[in-house]
DNA sequence: TTGGCATTTAAACAAATGTTTAATATATTT
DNA sequence: AAATATATTAAACATTTGTTTAAATGCCAA
């Protein structure tokens, strides 16, 4: 009953390529034509496999995109509770870790960026599954761990536009190389990546307030 | 001469409609058939007036884009020259207000955020365009605002990802409305967008370090 | 009014695209 | 090995889509 005949090889290769050339060229942009051809097998066996082309782009985020945002969510989950009362700087690192280093390669995070971005964009059936079974989960984790280590007074609306704005800065370099290379002339590499990660974890940390907040602190010019 | 014939009705017409349908629906996501119908006018009119539908695309971000983008950044630089010597919280309340709640409306800051992420996310031509003359221009304005008032040894690698980093926050709310309203609940009334606001312009100024910084800030928790 | 120009229109065309079909090949089970 | 189920293939089909064409309409100046 192994199941790992030439069958899932087809299927699984289509899957790939589906996902990448969704992600870098959106639902329309792509042709079953190019994903077959991509996939190094017939034409009609997206229909075979899959019923449909859309059920295809379905498929992608049931079997790829979904399970790539619960490891990155265990890996986070994981890295928290190597703490026994984890900070606010240790809870933001962590996210940090998981988002930016964590358990994927780079060309894997910008393609999952790039299909959440799109449904964002243009929401589709596609986007409740991903809001139900990956965001609202990992907005649930993240609350319960950042509670603890905010200020008392922050009411949960607030808490909510802390963490978004902490998920925009870390999504926004991965999202906008295109305009960060065009503009600073920066290219993407080790060396670079690794100030990003420094940078992204200051800046979040200060804008939650890890230091001082504007009723005491001093103000600069 | 006065060229504000019907000619001239139709071609923005069909402008109008376009940068509609290409800003929520993507290049590919669009026929020709939907503008001309949406603008009213005949198929064949985008082929007279533009050539063909990737000069129409391109004439979107030229003569509606473009403009928008320089009106923006027009405004920002009014705000910011009310001052005799912007302070670090002028300059980013300047930018707040510039880009949140500016000379446009609503549906068209939503309008103009899905056009330039799509160009982001898969760049053509238009990026190149978009670049040159609006995403340089204004990131050197905000830089030469900026570099006064942030602290003297920061160099322009550092510079820039802050900046990057406010703009990443600005610009997220208005993308993931969907994302935030799934999972706070939240609809983004009056009330909210207030809100908003006032928060990206605090976490902003906290991440740029407005107040106190890692080295002399009291570490909370 | 008339002639010339720009614009609009309906129809047609060719290429691209998602999907189906029926035949062939491959793998699994009996 | 034969029989059965599963997978792959090439070809065809019906739509959709961008573009073109040629006739019709509207507009302005002479």
């Amino acid at each position: 009953m192994a199941k790992t005949s030439k069958q899932d090889m087809t299927k699984n290769r289509i899957l790939n390529e589906a996902e990448i050339l969704f992600a870098h060229r959106g639902y329309h942009g792509v042709t079953v034509r190019k994903i077959t051809e991509a996939a190094g097998c017939n034409l009609a066996a997206v229909n075979y496999h899959f019923g449909n082309k859309w059920r295809l782009y379905l498929a992608v985020f049931h079997s790829r995109w979904l399970p790539r945002a619960k490891r990155l969510r265990e890996s986070l989950i994981e890295e928290l509770s190597e703490y026994k009362s984890p900070t606010l700087t240790d809870v933001v690192k962590a996210l940090s870790q998981a988002f930016l280093k964590g358990p994927i390669t780079d060309e894997e995070r910008t393609r999952h960026a790039l299909l959440i971005f799109r449904e964002l964009a243009e929401p589709t059936e596609a986007f409740e599954l991903v809001a139900s079974q990956a965001l609202r989960p990992l907005f649930r984790a993240i609350t319960e761990h950042l509670r603890p280590v905010m200020p008392p007074g922050l009411d949960d609306k607030r808490l909510a536009l802390n963490i978004f704005s902490v998920f925009a800065i870390v999504t926004y370099f991965n999202f906008a190389r295109a305009a960060v290379t065009n503009i600073t002339g920066q290219e993407y590499d080790q060396d670079f990546k690794s100030s990003l990660v420094e940078h992204i974890t200051n800046f979040s940390l200060k804008g939650l307030g890890a230091f001082d907040g504007p009723s005491t602190g001093e103000v600069v010019r």
